[in-house]
DNA sequence: AATTTATGTCAATAGTGCTGACATATTTTT
DNA sequence: AAAAATATGTCAGCACTATTGACATAAATT
């Protein structure tokens, strides 16, 4: 019996696994650690609100994109209508997000952040802009494109151009050509 | 009463927030993007399993630091052991990591990958590494550093030293002193 | 008039996390 | 030796985010 639970399991193997293969483990665990802390700040101000990080990102695009439809919307954050619907119904009843019949096409709905969703959506951008603000303090004068230059990258190559469609971003070209 | 709902709702805000109160909004939306297509990758994968993020967050870990305790994994994933629990008790089932009791202290289980967990590690992690060094691809020498620099400086700094004990991580200073 | 599109909604399910409570084995303290 | 603390496991219930599938409505397009 203590044989057979031996061969089911396999034996323990004691190595770290470092870079075999050519893996490159300290960017990846970089990531990991850099994103969960990244996103800790806005959900202790989203806590108080009972809202999630699913707000968050709804409150941040539509004051990105004012006026973007539910269909675009759905597209930026690549999720189904129904994950989108309850969080962006409770957007709207606590007068976050308003919702205005589309001028061309009156089946769209197009959405826009009232003050109290702009204020919400600063207050929750502070803390990660101030977090990124620090990280780059002291790094050359270099270093802040270089670092969105390897974000952007990393990024599906179909998505990127969505990225240049937000405000304030210059369509930089990663492929170096 | 649409005067009501105008008053309950507020008024929309056509104008696209930017860099107001100075807030980089590109980077914090660069690292949404990144970070969401670069977990695609091994999602896939582990959805072939049945498994889902948590799972592969342990595997990783485990196949870093073999034979960390169960306490130990806890803090660095930094959640709860029944946060924990369904999801370890489902790779030990799957043979994909065996628990070991503590030489010295008896309480503890040190946990193993098994060649299968091992495996299944390096699988879920190639195509990460993959993306990472193609979109390090054309950047200059020492961009790399620069990235992995900017990226443990986004880390709350108390956790930084738990990254440096990782194998194969050189404990490089992010505070340039 | 028929079809497609944009949106909304209901129902069921999955994955991951949480808190609280309690149990067991083992080590440390008194 | 007895008491307290520690490491782990487990049960139960809940929350949030996401999914698929099905169906409904209004408006635009064919």
């Amino acid at each position: 019996m203590n044989a057979d639970r031996a061969a089911t399991a396999g034996k323990p193997i004691k190595t770290a696994i470092s870079r075999e293969d050519g893996i490159d483990f300290s960017i990846i665990e970089l990531l990991f650690f850099a994103y969960r802390d990244f996103t800790s700040d806005p959900d202790q101000i989203l806590a108080e609100y009972d809202f999630g990080r699913a707000h968050h990102r709804i409150l941040h695009f539509v004051n990105r994109r004012p006026g973007l439809t539910v269909a675009e919307l759905l597209d930026v954050l690549k999720i189904t209508k129904q994950s989108l619907a309850r969080v962006l119904k409770q957007l709207i009843d606590t007068g976050h997000i308003v919702q205005v019949q589309g001028p061309r096409d009156r089946r769209q709905r197009e959405l826009y952040p009232t003050a109290k969703g702009r204020a919400l959506a600063l207050a929750l951008a502070r803390p990660q802009s101030r977090r990124i603000h620090d990280a780059l303090q002291g790094a050359g004068s270099g270093d802040r494109a270089v670092v969105e230059r390897f974000l952007k990258a990393m990024v599906n190559p179909e998505l990127r151009a969505q990225i240049d469609n937000l405000p304030g971003n210059v369509p930089g070209n990663v492929d170096g050509d």
